[in-house]
DNA sequence: AATGAATGAGGTTTCATTCAT
DNA sequence: CATGAATGAAACCTCATTCAT
């Protein structure tokens, strides 16, 4: 519980400061706990950064798991409706700022590459099995590209929720809604012309 | 020259260390400048990271000037050229690095933030002036959706670029200019279905 | 009982650590119990360290009190052989670190000075009646002289034992027995020579 | 001299409160510099704490150059010139309190026991040379082991300074010379009982 | 009595910024 | 103008001690 509340207050600190402006001291004073308690739960700062990149991707492959119960034809469909919620949580709070930052942290941390790409491998296999399930006629190979397109919508997604956190969130997610219906669609023609 | 050489020595240090990991010693050695003399060009190390911002973005906006040269029925397979230079830039090299610590610090710094957003509307009109050119049937608030949609992509394989370095990058590029090509088809059909 | 752990413990701590480098949390983990229940036993960090030294120096004298089974004229024999035991203990183990440790915290801890001149006062007084022994015909003054020149030699070889802990013990072994028969020559005209 | 300040100021601190209770802030107020300033002539605090046992040992090493200018029959009476000096030094002032804290902790830290070994180890050879000048027709192995319980000697007059500080130090010199003659006595007869 | 989680002062170290030279 | 030594606030982390359970 205390662990949790000082993952909670770190959280809170990483989005408004970043994993270096957020200090120890206001941690703890988020988590309303002293410094030295932190210590009892993690052996430094960086492994709270661990485990919040950690847990932030665990969260993220436990969404979806969800969609095991789905049966393949409701897939698309649901899929479309997902969107909408992709866009709330990027474009609004402050969910873009903390995976961004996780990101950029990746960038220059080996040990948070390490459990992001690690994570990442996870999260695609599952990715895939989604994709395959959407396209069940068409080879592996491109599965997996069209899958890794996919996440890189998402992905995508919250990097303009930073650069244009004004956009027409509505127009986006009508327009996104087609690409989405493009690249599942069933007829393997339009595909078939690359 | 004095201040183009701080600033690609801290895009150096940037790159490897992030904005906070980058002190001004390594900044002034790099730069092979003293300390003292930064401070004659910059105000602060803060004013140093504006700057590296707005050079990226505007060279990023430059790039959209050079698509003005190329006539409309060659646009298309100039995109699809562009695909893979931009494949090579995000998956190699500390491209997506720098990318990712100027968007990660936009959510947190609101005057990188500022800098960011004043950059992304410029672009986003550049961008709507192409996808324009490449639909010129359709009507403007589509083409502004699909041209977010773009820029989602491009933006998004930074990230992908970081949390799955060793992607396929050849079949992410056929698939990713299938995508392309599906989001610019000439048939309106498809994207009437919408 | 409980007491005698806590000290055994804190003697391990310290011989590898020093006074300062052994944490409370290290000495109740050697000692098998809590860090709160040293705490009954000791009213601080300090008074453990003082009894530590108290009990170091008690041992010392205690082995001086087996001299005094010892017949007169078996003493110096006695002697030469005890300089091989004190060479091991002081060359092997840990017995000069914490030695040394200690005379280093007299030398700026007032109360644990107090301790160790104390210790070292009753000391003195039983060497004194040991060499009064082994040169019953000289006068006390000489007498204090020659046993304040054997502490020494014993004191010095545990700053040898660091400064060089791979010395040939077994020739030194055979000066000092040289060197003690010298201190303690029956013929009194060598040392009438000064 | 920046430089020497913060040496000097370290010594002071250490010789009051031990290496380990003399804080960065302490030295820095003694040398009069800010703490970070340190830091501009030192990497760590552990490295002052190296510089100073270097510095130490250096200067007893130089103590040792002054004899080659000593011709060899006035090399004993120079020896016995030099016990009372030496008596004064490790029983006035802070010396003992400084050399006793690094032995102390070179029998913790290895860094600081590489260099002291390193020293004595030089030492030793001046240390030979010297008694070999004082009993010319004495094999080397012996000369060795006399040499090291003069070192005994020297080094355990500091510990003695400690647990006997208000010792008649007029006898200990009577004595200590008596010794010092007997220990190199010209006339080999009553070594050779050995 | 015993436990060990919690405290928070204080430790070493870093670094953006200033300013005498 | 340029330099880089100096500053000192603030960072992370440790640990002797306390006290609710």
């Amino acid at each position: 519980m205390r662990r949790q509340q000082i993952l909670d207050a770190t959280v809170q600190c990483v989005r408004r400061k970043g994993f270096h402006g957020a200090s120890m001291s206001d941690i703890a004073a988020g988590a309303q706990v002293s410094v030295g308690a932190i210590y009892r739960y993690f052996t430094s700062k960086e492994s709270i950064i661990e485990a919040i990149v950690a847990n932030n991707l665990a969260e993220m492959r436990d969404t979806f798991a969800e969609w095991d119960d789905t049966p393949d034809d409701a897939l698309l469909d649901r899929l479309l409706n997902v969107l909408g919620r992709a866009i709330e949580r990027r474009f609004g709070g402050d969910y873009s700022e903390l995976g961004l930052e996780i990101l950029a942290e990746a960038g220059r941390n080996p040990r948070v590459a390490a459990i992001v790409e690690n994570a990442d491998a996870q999260e695609r296999q599952l990715g895939r099995n989604l994709c395959q399930r959407l396209m069940p006629d068409v080879e592996p190979a491109l599965v997996e590209a069209r899958s890794e397109i996919v996440s890189m919508l998402f992905d995508g997604m919250m990097a303009r929720a930073i650069a244009n956190p004004s956009a027409d969130r509505g127009a986006l997610l009508a327009d996104l809604r087609t690409v989405v219906r493009l690249l599942f669609a069933p007829s393997p023609k339009p595909l078939g012309v690359a």
